[in-house]
DNA sequence: GCCAACGTTGGC
DNA sequence: GCCAACGTTGGC
């Protein structure tokens, strides 16, 4: 079982919303978040959920994968924002994955991940890097759930 | 609101 | 294939 951090903006969808209900991670449109989503993310996989462009950026919770890599229909929706006339269903271009609620976490600020050595090579705190959906290695995740 | 860093687009 | 211009991301 694998460790994945999906950024989230929690105007848009936070981890209170992910409680209410499962989801489709739809709308990344970055290649190499989507070959993640398409190729590595299996079932029962579990994800950080982080906060960005937010008061308190930071990871605020966890979700499990329902459902992995499906070519994401909002693609093929012409009224979605998230349309692109690229993609179709013969050759999407684009994927999701669905994610369950599994739990909160007191919020984890960014300022803290970033102080803490073990994960400096999280993509998250890197300069510069706008990755939304990245792995995190078993060290990573016990770094992180010692944080707790 | 600012702005640095990044990815994409499109002319050549 | 290069690279400048542009739009987006995302912390502060």
């Amino acid at each position: 079982m694998a460790y994945w951090l999906f950024k989230t903006e929690p105007d848009t969808f936070s981890i209170d919303d992910l409680a209410r209900a499962n989801t489709l991670w739809e709308g990344v449109r970055n290649y190499q978040a989507r070959n993640f989503l398409r190729d590595e993310v299996q079932v029962g996989d579990r994800v950080f959920i982080y906060h960005s462009s937010c008061k308190q950026v930071g990871i605020a919770g966890i979700g499990k994968v329902e459902r992995a890599g499906f070519p994401d229909p909002f693609a093929f929706d012409p009224t979605s924002p998230y349309f692109d006339d690229k993609s179709n269903p013969e050759q999407p271009r684009w994927y999701a994955v669905e994610l369950s609620y599994e739990r909160h976490l007191p919020l984890l600020p960014l300022a803290a991940l970033k102080a803490n050595p073990a994960l400096s090579g999280l993509p998250l705190v890197q300069k510069g890097s706008r990755l939304s959906v990245m792995p995190v290695s078993e060290a990573e995740r016990q770094a992180i759930l010692a944080m707790v």
